[in-house]
DNA sequence: CTGAAAGCGCTTACAG
DNA sequence: CTGAAAGCGCTTACAG
């Protein structure tokens, strides 16, 4: 029976209109002039039918469901399961709820998550998107739902975007390795490699080695092989004649598999092969030799994006637009890519 | 404009009535003798003002959401993390979405996060709970929101709950630190301990040593200081009376401080410090040495609580308990907890 | 200070 | 085969 209660009931219980119930929970009473006697009359009549109010109904009145869909790639992913913690936390504390959905980096479901989700009438989007596209995009948020990319942008035009310093953090770690004397790396990118952040990733890196006039390569893995991939590819790299003294995993997946492989082979790391990565993990600095890693400040990339999905929520001005914002990302320099001793 | 479209706005384009429309949109038109004729008309309008019906109001209507709360105590632990994927998985594909929610241990936030779940109608609830009784969550399962445990129960009553064999994990992971001529674990439980699962794995694992007449001790750690909490915990250890030869940490991040410190300290594992743990990890296999830890089965663990929410939800008998289900891990025997080369 | 009424956008008996 | 009407449980002008 719990569960029942509706507003009725409880201006019925009061003697009251629902009208002055409602007034009364959305904290309108002063404003209208409702005495302190019959809220508090309408607060007990709440608590002894444990009313809960059917957020459902209020939704389709108000047009708001206080809801705000989370997209990414993969929520068991470390960095996007440490985001949507973050995001969680953001939201509850402004009484919003998050739907979090998955889409594998396959663009058409990307698509129908999202699609879904506005049918669900969610407030606002945030999304890691795997299209190389903006119209589709922005479309939705012209059509109402004010959406925000994170982690990831689609160049700097209409939509909102939040996201790390990739360029500048594959920067610093190539002029890093440089400066250790590496010389010729393999960059370990992925089949998607035309989302934003795996590219300039890659970009920032490749930059410096080629301004050093040192020849290196770019090679790609499956977003959904990516161990085997690596296997592979590491595999005949001694036979191949160009041979790399230094590895860069664009991503913490890509990293742990080369971690794996270069274990099993009994690699020595950094002296056969050194190696960087992004996305820092808590076991890289436990592990011996520790991993070289770029660090991204999930908590402000997220408490970035939800004030401006927020903003673009509360005044329904969804045709602003703040660009791409970059918030800087440190490097962990240890043992992995150390040639000489500091 | 798009999304304001609704199904009077498509049965003017078509010239037919909304009821009409509903019906061939949900799939009746054949149940009530709608023509293919009609069928087209509605589907060509429904396209061409790119109609999305809205889920807030069918929601109203029918009294159900496909919608479906997942609360565990922290989504960023690579254990819940992995757990949500498998679930989010499994609903999507019945067309249920699902909220994630945190709630650090805390029993009070866990009440407020499933009220608010409540409130927005959520079909079914999964719950990781940190509570020690049962009654609370019974009201909510028998107040009309179909509730099923995970990971954790609450002793074998009225609330179907799934969740790993933790007292048998325990156990197995004794009989082998024995085999292996361990004689003296320290176990570093949670200040949380009251929660099944950890109070079986250490029961489990206490269980055995007891049995063979050997010393063992048990400390706990505070769930939100679990680092700080081991530094001081392990750094006493050689001063200490009971000095011992292993260590089993009873989850994850746990094993992750654990090995943290012991990698800091250089201490040999396992020749100075055996080590076991709960909840196999990646990276637990390319460390030196390797980490011997209990894998849960989590995507059998989420298939199977899916499937009896499932029931619970179409059924509607919220009365109906499976009781507890336990699903069998696996031990993967590595080398932090070999004496003996095998 | 308070209430009757409309309406959010659907679905579903009911009637023809 | 099809439509008019009621109603899910709220909020919000509007009127007094």
């Amino acid at each position: 029976m719990a569960g029942r209660v509706t507003l009725d009931d409880i201006a019925q219980r009061v003697g009251v209109s629902k009208t002055l119930v409602s007034l009364v929970l959305n904290g309108k009473a002063e404003r209208y002039g409702i005495s302190k006697q019959t809220c508090d009359r309408v607060f007990v009549a709440v608590h002894e039918l444990n009313y809960r109010p059917n957020q459902t109904a209020r939704s389709l009145r108000t047009g708001k469901t206080r809801t705000i869909g989370l997209v990414v790639s993969d929520i068991s992913n470390a960095f996007y399961a440490n985001l949507a913690r973050e995001f969680e936390d953001l939201a509850t504390a402004q009484g919003y709820s998050v739907f979090i959905c998955s889409t594998d980096e396959d663009v058409e479901k990307e698509k129908s998550l999202i699609t879904m989700l506005r049918n669900r009438q969610v407030d606002g989007l945030v999304v890691s998107s795997s299209q190389d596209k903006t119209d589709w995009l922005n479309a939705i948020n012209d059509g109402g739902t004010p959406l925000v990319l994170i982690d990831r942008h689609l160049g700097n035009n209409t939509l909102s975007a939040v996201v790390g310093a990739n360029r500048k953090g594959g920067r610093m770690l190539a002029r890093h390795l440089v400066e250790q004397g590496f010389q010729n790396p393999l960059v370990i990118g992925l089949s998607t490699n035309h989302i934003s952040s795996v590219a300039e990733r890659i970009e920032g890196f490749v930059e410096v080695f080629k301004n050093e006039n040192l020849e290196y390569a770019v090679h790609e893995v499956g977003f959904h092989s990516v161990q085997s991939d690596v296997v592979n590819l590491l595999n005949g790299i001694e036979a191949k004649r160009f041979k790399p003294d230094c590895l860069f995993a664009v991503n913490n997946n890509i990293a742990t598999a080369v971690l794996q492989y270069l274990s099993a082979k009994n690699v020595k790391v950094p002296n056969e092969l050194g190696l960087v990565c992004f996305d820092d993990m808590p076991y890289f600095s436990i592990i011996k030799p520790s991993v070289t890693a770029v660090e991204q400040p999930i908590a402000k990339i997220c408490s970035k994006a939800f004030g401006i999905l927020q903003e673009l929520m509360e005044t329904g001005s969804n045709s602003k637009t703040t660009g791409v914002v970059e918030i800087p990302v440190k490097v962990k320099i240890r043992e992995s890519s150390m040639l000489k001793s500091n």
